[in-house]
Order: structure tokens, then sequence, then C-alpha cells
DNA sequence: AAAATAAAAGATATTTTTGTCTTTTATTAA
DNA sequence: TTAATAAAAGACAAAAATATCTTTTATTTT
């Protein structure tokens, strides 16, 4: 559904979401290790959303990732928009170069209904929300 | 959601059901040009489902693609796990190794309910019964 | 001010996906 | 039975996604 680019991208930011609600902030290391991820992409992927004001940096000696409060409000939609683009919001469904009401795909009626839910859900999803859970283990970012 | 291959093997095999409703056989050029997409690139596809049984065809002049009856009756699903695998039908949302109820990702309980309507949507959905709205216009396997 | 730290930036590498071309094999029609 | 046809098979190419490494810049601590 997402690409890989994209599911890091959610995992760090609710990592960092998590890990920096205290004040603190939290290096590449740390956010590779606690989702389970390739530091090195990782680091580009977070660049890349720091850049587009999704999340924060400091570099230097005790410098890392940190969400500041407008951040921890955006929704897992801006996330997947700013890494995957706007293909799973408006997208056909069977890759069809425009999603058309008038002229349907074979399955665009019932797509679309399944869309809706996805996109209520990733906009509903606030990076903030999920903190406690993470912390209390209720829900989790990697596997291993 | 689906790749790029998968995409084309689903509109390429709803193009022969149609077109080979009457029991033609249908070239793949005519397929290619039929559902806007590279020639040699869905005849690899339709080579592959074909070793998956789930197109028939046939060499030499006259020959072509077409499907028995008994491919009328596979679903979509069919052949989204013949091209892509299990992974939108078992995997994670978030990409996590597998997924799981007792140590889900921050989005597996509402996935899981999307997870469930798409697959039900391609289980629904059987090779055969989109020729006549095919037909008649009322749904498209391409926008040019 | 100097040394240490950590992210930013940029270059490079690998793998996967997507797409194309050529040769071979099977089949049919003339 | 020969020539033409069309898919199968295999090799090759290009592009995109994923992953890694090195150098630079900003910041902090000593
Ligand atoms: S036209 Fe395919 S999903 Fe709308
Ligand atoms: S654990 Fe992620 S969808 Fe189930």
């Amino acid at each position: 559904m997402f690409s890989k680019t994209c599911e890091y991208a959610i995992r760090a930011i609710l990592f960092i979401a998590h890990k920096s609600e205290n004040g603190d902030k939290i290096g590449i290391k740390d956010i590779a290790k606690g989702i389970d991820s390739p530091e090195y992409f990782v680091a580009k992927i977070l660049q890349n959303l720091g850049k587009q004001g999704l999340v924060q940096s400091q570099k230097g000696p005790s410098g890392g990732f940190y969400l500041d409060d407008s951040c921890r409000k955006h929704s897992l939609a801006d996330i997947v928009k700013a890494v995957d683009g706007q293909k799973i919001f408006s997208g056909c469904g069977l890759g069809l170069k425009q999603c058309s009401e008038t002229r349907p795909c074979p399955i665009h009626h019932e797509y679309k209904e399944i869309k809706k839910r996805l996109i209520a859900m990733l906009e509903n999803a606030k990076v903030g929300t999920f903190s406690e859970e993470l912390e209390k283990n209720l829900i989790f970012l990697k596997r291993k």
C-alpha cells in the first residue's frame, strides 16, 4: 500500500513523537534501532520530512530529532502525502491515468468506498496521539 | 496499492474475458492496445499467468489468448495473489514483518477492517462478470 | 578557541520493478 | 509440406526504489 520509504517515515515520526514528548531530542541511531530500519536510509527520509516541516531537528551535541506541538497535530495523511504523494488519495485502483466517476474502471465504485475509509483513518490519526499506547506497549513500531 | 504488473494483469484478463466471450482468441497486440499498456511487458505477464492457469493461449495463426469457463470464475483476488503474492492480504500496513493481533502496529485495528473490505471486494469480483458492462461502455480498462 | 557531536548534503551502490528486443517453438493455412 | 503466424522463452536495458558511505556544516561542550 505505502512505499517502504513511507512506512519508515510514519514509524520514525511516531517513534520521535513518543520519545521526544518530554522535550528530549532523539538521535538517528536510536530511531533506526527503535523502528528496526536501515539507519542511513531513515536519515535521508527524516532530512526530507524536515524540509517539509513535518519534523524538527538540531545539529551538534545533544542534538537530534524532535517534534514541536504543531507537528504533533499533523495526521498520518500529511506524512503519506509528503512521501508518496497523492496517488492513494486520488489515483485509480487499477492504474488508469485518472480515476473518474463518469468513466469508471471495473473496481471504481467499491474501491471508492474503501479509499474513503482509508483516507478517513489517515486523516483522523494524529501523530501526537499514539505516545501513551506506545509507552504502555499496547502498540508497536517494530517486531523483534 | 497493486504493482503496475498486477494492474496490467487484471486489466488484461478482464479485456480477454470480454473479447473472448464468443470463442474468439485475442492477440497480444490487441490486448496491449485495448488496455493501453506496453505490449512486450503484458506479454510476459500473460505468459506467467498462463503457467498459473489463469489464462489460456494458443500459438500459431488464429491463435491468441482466451479464457475458458473455469477461468471466468476466478476472482480478482486470485490474480492479485498470483502476481503480487499475499502481501496485501496478510501483511502489516506499516511494514512490520508480520501483522499481529497481539502486537499490533498503530494502524492495525482500523486497517484490519479496511483490508477486510478490500479482500471481500477482490474475492467477490469474478473475472467473467464484467463483460456486459464493458460491452455497454459502463466501465473502462483504459483512459484514452 | 578547540574538540567532539550530530544532522545535512552529496555521491555512490544495490536491488527491484518495469520495459524492450531477439530467437525459438508450436500451430495453422495455403 | 512450406510459409506465415503468434505465443513462449530467454536475454538485455532502463528506470525507480532502496540502501550505504563520505564529506560538510552547525552546534555544543570542554
Ligand atoms: S476509475 Fe479506477 S478507481 Fe476510479
Ligand atoms: S500489525 Fe500492522 S496492520 Fe496488523
